[in-house]
RNA sequence: GCCAAGGUGGCAGAGUCUGGCCGAACGCGUCCGCCUGCAGAGCGGAUCAUCGCCGGUUCAAAUCCGGCCCUUGGCUCCA
């Protein structure tokens, strides 16, 4: 059973085979920073991310590189706003900060590098040069512009053809270019005043002259231009063929056919072997985004709902659909995400009663509990199907909370291979904290002994009959946020 | 206008590549029962789908083919 994935370059599944045996280079398309990560961004992060933790988990040595793209005109436009920063690149360090702080949020593997724009504008001009030389650009007043009509291959990503692309840039930029669709690849000079008032907040004042930062080229002080980093950059760190790229759906064109255009115009290679988009995050029928203004940041979404409801919510839908977001969807996704954990909680504490026994062996649960193997397998390798996936984790999770309902006696072995299964599983590839709330690592916390004293007290009213006083320090302890719970074996609590 | 992705129960959302195990998964919701002092959780059961519309292929179609309608994304910065 091998990895197919639907690659956007061929409009197929295709079965995965990377270009070197166990490794495999992967490049996620990152982030602009001039505005902090909204969910949707971390829609992206998060299936990149159960891509990443699944070729692990299958035995490849995962090679992850993301950029931040440091360099940039609505960077620029927030010069002097707030205290972000009074240059460019320390809007841009601002942003980056509380991206990096989201992504430690989130949970996420860590990418072998996250290379920026402003350290890689060598690498750029290299391959500008390279372009010119071989035929593919051409420079235009101090611009270098990508030749569309000299790459054969223009428009096989997204099938667009060249006199169907409708071009609107600026006024002066298409004046320079020889055909419409022909792209940066250098931009002569600063920032226009023009293009910073377009994406300037209305309070601030106007900026008066070219600013952002500009670097020395063959062709002059220039900037360089939107795709042309990534290119240079997963080249640079990774190499002239990477095996996956990632990226939102938005970017299919222009931004990832100038990708493949440049690229291999460059090395005469192809770029990526197999292109996965990510289907955008939708509220209220439009695509969350910071231009729309409609988005949540993922710092406020974290706080709201913590890392695993989030992350069960990007496991309820496959990386390739669109995803809506809302209070219902986030409320649904709290309730599956606790009951895995409950699940999950209830194997450990199983375990680890006097009522687990060696011999005590239910065939239906051990069956489950295979089941549950084969199927998020099979899930996983179908083009990282995490919904279905996720189905069968939940599925062992009444197959736990069953037997631990039907039996006196319980089957040590399964149990102990539930909690495994929970954790590789659930814990390892999706990227869950299970028991993290209750975890006992053996130390005692002081919220948890007071927590243990309050309940003693309430005991002692419930077994004298003094239930309204005993439900009032019930509420008054779910107030606090720690759930109550109560069982044959006495009252039980998470901190929720 | 052109390109792309979608339209599946009250909601959400797999399945479509590789037609039959789909009399349609998992979950949320609602209702009933068990358990419980109550609640919650859990368990059991129930409710809920002519799979956008029309036509075709086939012994067999949510799945393949053709036409149409609608939604979203892209063609300008965008994950």
């Amino acid at each position: 059973m091998t990895l197919s994935v639907t690659n956007t370059l061929t409009g197929e599944r295709e079965e995965f085979e990377p270009r070197n045996d166990d490794e495999v280079l992967l490049y996620v398309c990152g982030l602009t920073v001039s505005d902090d990560a909204h969910l949707g961004h971390a829609r992206l992060w998060a299936h990149a991310d159960v891509m990443h933790r699944w070729l692990e988990h299958e035995g490849y040595d995962v090679r992850h590189v993301e950029n931040f793209t440091d360099v940039n005109e609505k960077i620029v436009a927030r010069i002097g706003e707030d205290d972000f920063g009074g240059d460019e690149s320390e809007v841009a360090e601002h942003f980056t900060s509380h991206v990096i702080r989201d992504m430690r949020g989130l949970n996420l593997k860590r990418a072998e590098v996250y290379p920026r724009v402003s350290e890689h504008v060598p690498d750029i001009i290299d391959l500008v040069e390279t372009l010119v030389e071989r035929g593919y650009a051409y420079e235009s007043n101090g611009s270098v512009y990508f030749d569309v009509t000299a790459f054969e291959d223009y428009g096989k990503l997204s099938n667009q053809r060249l006199d169907e692309i409708e071009t609107q840039g600026p006024e002066d930029e298409r004046s320079e270019k020889r055909h419409p669709a022909d792209f940066a690849l250098w931009k002569a000079g600063a920032v226009a005043p023009e293009d910073v008032a377009e994406h300037r907040h209305a309070d601030l004042p106007a900026v008066e002259d070219p600013c952002g930062q500009t670097w020395e080229s063959p062709w002059g002080e220039g900037r360089p231009g939107w795709h042309v980093e990534c290119s240079a950059m997963s080249m640079t760190h990774l190499d002239d063929t990477l095996d996956i790229h990632v990226g939102g759906r938005d970017l299919v064109f222009p931004h990832h056919e100038n990708e493949i255009a440049q690229s291999e115009a460059a090395t005469g290679q192809q770029f990526a072997r197999y292109w996965l988009h990510v289907g955008l995050l939708q509220t209220a029928g439009d695509k969350m985004s910071s231009s729309l203004g409609n988005f949540l940041t993922v710092d406020d979404a974290l706080d709201q709902y913590g890392v695993d409801v989030v992350r069960t919510f990007y496991l309820s839908t496959a990386y390739r659909s669109e995803q809506t977001f809302g209070e219902k969807e986030m409320r649904e996704a709290e309730e599956r995400w606790e009951r895995l954990d409950r699940a999950y909680e209830a194997a450990v504490d199983a375990c680890d009663s006097t009522d687990a026994y060696a011999k005590a062996e239910d065939e239906t649960f051990r069956g489950a509990l295979a089941e549950t193997r084969t199927q998020f397998r099979e899930a996983m390798n179908d083009d990282f199907n995490v919904r279905e996936a996720m189905a069968a984790l939940l599925e062992l999770a009444t197959a736990v909370n069953r037997h631990v309902d039907d039996h006196d006696a319980y089957d040590y072995w399964a149990l102990r291979e539930s909690v495994e299964a929970f954790e590789e599983l659930g814990g390892d590839v999706f990227g869950l904290s299970f028991g993290a709330v209750t975890d006992d690592d053996g130390t005692v916390t002081l919220a948890e002994e007071l927590v243990e004293l309050v309940l003693d007290v309430r005991e002692a009213e419930r077994d004298a009959g003094n239930y309204e006083r005993a439900d009032d320090l019930r509420d008054d302890l779910e107030a606090l946020g720690i759930e109550i719970q109560d069982s044959d074996d006495g009252p039980t609590y998470r901190f929720g």
